[in-house]
DNA sequence: AACTCGGGGGC
DNA sequence: GCCCCAGAGTT
């Protein structure tokens, strides 16, 4: 952990050395949680309510995602799936239907996946290893089930918490270190408040932009404001542009129908349908991808038409622009290997029902039932 | 440490 | 446009 230029480091930041400026930020943290903590779909009235399953669900769904974006993803889950149980029972499919238009669909497997073992061995787990064992749950999400909803002594630091720390102790570090910062904060007995206190500040409060310290409970210990570093605390990493990326999208129809396909279970948009397509490889064009895609992933030899449009989408590392090429079809192979993708269906743009889409799909969609 | 992995809101 | 969001897994 490195104290922030000028501020000299008064002490080591590493427990137990704290000191009472540490108590006394918790306890002030704590005081003002119990009076400002935000309503929230998976935060019942009493907070010892909160269960492992509910708390699972939310902190996945959480994951780079914004609170408002999840409510309703949340509360359509829990209906569906109110126990491990009933997840574990459920195909992958629907839960990738119910997933749809959230984001990172590797989430909902792993989720899956990690039901199906619990449900296995009959219970949660019951410290922050056994969390860690199943599949997506890393440092953060071990600490937030642990704490909330089984009273565990553990931090779980996300990006709200990181900068809250950082400014107020006008430190750097990794998550790794302030991890260990607020194991050194924490509240016997009261981590889960703690942990969320810290999320709700930095949500509310402590904005990356334009902090609220007026507000804060901690602004008369806070070495970040009184050095004047807020607006370099925590210091942004700066992360390469996404590049523009053409894709090309293929449009069979049939009696108003358009030909889906699912792609492989792992990596972008794992397990999803689409208009069968790909990324434009390089120096190919996009008459070429055509072909190429007809060929390599469904056995035809197909003939592209006029292209019919163009949609853009912009992912975490990629700004996507998917065009859409009507295609004529001239001959029917058998492929030599299995198909890239996993599974067809011919499906009503109009009603897509109950698959699982991203919303580029969805996009792609709206255009072609434009016109 | 750098990528991959979606999508949306705020400025 | 850019940044950030209750991150985790892979390389």
């Amino acid at each position: 952990m490195i104290p922030a230029s000028p501020i000299a480091p008064a002490r080591s930041c590493v427990d137990p050395a704290l000191g009472p400026e540490g108590a006394r930020a918790t306890t002030e943290l704590l005081a003002w949680y119990d009076r400002h903590a935000r309503r929230l779909p998976w935060r019942p009235e009493r907070p010892e309510a909160r269960d492992p399953w509910s708390t699972w669900v939310s902190e996945v769904m959480l994951q780079q995602t914004r609170v408002e974006t999840v409510g309703p993803y949340f509360e359509r889950f829990m209906a569906r799936f109110p126990t491990v149980g009933s997840l574990a029972e459920a195909p992958l499919t629907e839960v990738l239907t119910l997933w749809s238009g959230l984001g990172f669909y590797g989430r909902a497997r792993n989720l899956h996946a990690g039901a199906q073992i619990v449900a296995a061995v009959g219970r949660f787990p019951t410290d922050e290893a056994g969390w860690r064992a199943l599949p997506g749950v890393g440092s953060y999400m071990a600490g937030a089930i642990g704490s909330i909803a089984q009273g565990l002594d553990l931090p779980a630091v996300d990006g709200n918490a990181v900068r809250v720390l950082s400014r107020l102790w006008a430190a750097q570090g990794s998550v790794a270190d302030f991890s260990r910062l607020a194991r050194a904060m924490l509240p016997r007995g009261r981590a889960g408040a703690f942990n969320q206190a810290l999320m709700d500040l930095g949500s509310s409060v402590c904005t990356p932009r334009a902090p609220r310290c007026e507000a804060c409970p901690l602004a008369g210990g806070c070495r970040g404001l009184a050095a004047g570093l807020l607006a370099e605390l925590p210091p942004v990493v700066r992360r390469a542009a996404a590049p523009r990326r053409e894709a090309v999208g293929l449009v069979l129809e049939d009696e108003g129908r358009l030909l889906l396909a699912r792609r492989p279970p792992s990596g972008l948009y794992g397990g999803l349908f689409e208009l069968p397509g790909d990324l434009l490889a390089e120096g190919e064009s996009a008459a070429e991808a055509v072909v190429r895609v007809g060929l390599e992933r469904l056995g035809l030899e197909l003939q592209p038409q006029d292209e019919r449009g163009r949609v853009e989408h912009t992912l975490s590392h990629m700004r996507l622009v998917l065009r859409l090429f009507p295609v004529r079809e001239r001959g029917v192979l058998l492929l030599a290997e299995p198909s890239f993708y996993t599974d067809l269906a011919w499906v009503d743009p109009a009603a897509p029902g109950d698959l699982p889409l991203s919303r580029l799909a969805r996009k792609a969609f709206e255009l072609l039932l434009r016109r």
